[in-house]
DNA sequence: CGGCTTTGACCAGCGC
DNA sequence: GCGCTGGTCAAAGCCG
């Protein structure tokens, strides 16, 4: 199986399925918030010649902090609760808008 | 042993 | 009514 790069976006996410789409000839893999209380999905879409394009759809919103548990930089000496999830929501937002390639 | 991942099959809605 | 697609669930295997 090509297992193409794990798209870590600091949350923890468990793929529950992936399926080909014809619709627009690309791959679409279906991945779920661990988190139980935590009804967030993401959907993540690659082209069958270029996995590195890979779209990220998120969908619905998180109710827990991010567990960043990776990378120890050195100047996250805050209290990432809710500045670190307002960051990510914009990113989500971001994300979101990159569903068009209509750009330029 | 537990947790996580991967794959197949089923279901529902739509078009013809 | 039939076929097709899209979306999700369930089971098993692997690793530490």
């Amino acid at each position: 199986m090509d297992r193409v790069c794990m798209p870590e976006d600091g949350f923890v996410w468990r793929k529950y399925g992936q399926k080909f789409i014809r619709n627009i000839r690309k791959n679409r893999s279906y991945f779920k918030c661990q988190k139980k209380s935590c009804g967030a999905r993401k959907r993540v879409e690659w082209c069958n010649s270029d996995p590195q394009n890979l779209r990220v759809i998120y969908d619905g919103s998180h109710s827990h902090p991010p567990p960043i548990s990776s990378k120890t930089s050195d100047d996250d000496h805050q209290n990432p609760s809710s500045s670190i999830a307002n960051q990510y929501n914009l990113l989500t937002q971001v994300l979101r808008g990159l569903n068009d390639t209509t750009t330029t």
